[in-house]
DNA sequence: AGTATACACGAACATTTGTTTGTGCCGCAA
DNA sequence: TTGCGGCACAAACAAATGTTCGTGTATACT
């Protein structure tokens, strides 16, 4: 268990506000405005509450400035909500796990209790394509199975959580049979479906649908040379 | 020319201040810390440059509140100075042009005054390998020339500016002989230049020093998926 | 010259906003 | 009970801060 267990319900609120505050104006609120947010009548007691997250960690304050606080750390979302932080920053989605040949992908649900603060990843907007942070998560590639896909040993792969696909779009599959997941791209055809790797110097292989889990849409790939 | 050179020294000077304030912050400063910063004495007149920096789509303002602004666009940074852009967000690089088998690459100094607001990109730090940037620039990749090193039409690779390279880096290196642009890892051998596909089935290609041009180090690769 | 516009200055003003102080409630331990 | 610490409330205070207004100075245009 971590840290924001200690944080009170309203200490909670008000980071929750802070943020979704500093995300859509590009500034931090003043103590009277999470105040009203957050039902709090009385000036001293944001501020109380606010010394209390700065001792926490959550947030660093500079004194006597207007607005001058900024978000450190980990946003606490609802028990089941959303894995947010702060802003300002680039979005940042969870980074689950690795995916290799011969391996199951443990999706995030899996390991929902188990998400550290460094298993998340900075990843910009346009990489997204539109949906939303907390319905994204990461992998990274181990071995080079992928390869005919494009992607090598060390690659993020981006990837949205959904057990279908449309024609075309490449996901990431988990093969029953072959005991194996892959990242292809998906055609649902007549009685079979065709994953068709990316390099078309490759060949499709085709598997029966009961065979073929999909795991999640691939939105997008990065890789990092050291 | 773009809208930039329409802003005065003054607002020039706002805006870096502006954004190095929020940087180094995280929340935006007051107009009398701006005017005090950059040598305006009197409130009003930050007030008005405020405005003016408005009205050229440079920044936001949420009248009435303190601190009640945030950077939009691109901030034009010194006569030969570094490209940066506003905070909070991903960092942001030159997206310089097109890399593309046959074409030279055009680097950021060659085209530096067609940069305009959309040929910039966010990326996160971590794919910055710590470069400043400043010293990076992108390029997006058309056609499939460069396949054999795991890279395809339509990704995005993260350069740093250089004119040679370690052994074992990934370059991008124009072959004047062969005319054309290719990525691959640098090695510098006895007599010649070995440039090895990323993709180990592909097989390296040997060019003498004087026909192996250095435009970058290839620091990321970014690919969407639509 | 006369006028208009852009830009700048300083001072006064009206809010906004962080800080402090005094008080009260509640649970817990001595 | 008494006392203490955690937390909350309201009011008042002192700065910080955005806004406005009157004025001045160039520069260009008529």
């Amino acid at each position: 268990m971590k840290a924001f267990n200690r944080l009170s319900q309203r200490q909670q609120n008000m980071m929750r506000f802070m943020h979704n505050y500093m995300q859509e104006r590009g500034f931090p609120p003043s103590i009277r405005e999470i105040g009203e947010e957050c039902d709090i009548g009385s000036t001293s007691v944001v501020n109380y509450n606010l010394n209390k997250l700065v001792d926490a960690g959550y947030i660093e304050r500079s004194g006597k400035v207007s607005r001058g606080l900024r978000i450190i750390g980990a946003i606490p979302g609802l028990s089941s909500g959303p894995r947010v932080f702060g802003a300002p920053g680039p979005q940042r989605v969870a980074l689950v796990g690795r995916i290799a040949a011969g391996e199951p992908i443990a999706l995030p649900d899996d390991i929902g209790h188990h998400i550290d603060e460094d298993d998340y990843i900075a990843v910009p907007p346009q990489m997204l394509s539109g949906y939303d942070e907390n319905e994204v998560f990461a992998l990274t590639v181990r071995g080079n199975s992928m390869i005919d896909s494009m992607i090598q040993d060390g690659d993020i792969v981006i990837l949205r959580q959904q057990n279908t696909a449309e024609n075309g779009e490449m996901v990431a599959a988990w093969l029953s049979e072959e005991n194996e997941t892959t990242l292809k791209h998906f055609y649902r055809e007549a009685e079979q479906i065709r994953l068709q790797p990316a390099n078309q110097e490759y060949q499709p292989i085709y598997v029966h649908p009961s065979n073929c889990e999909v795991k999640g849409k691939v939105l997008s790939v990065m890789r990092n040379f050291h």
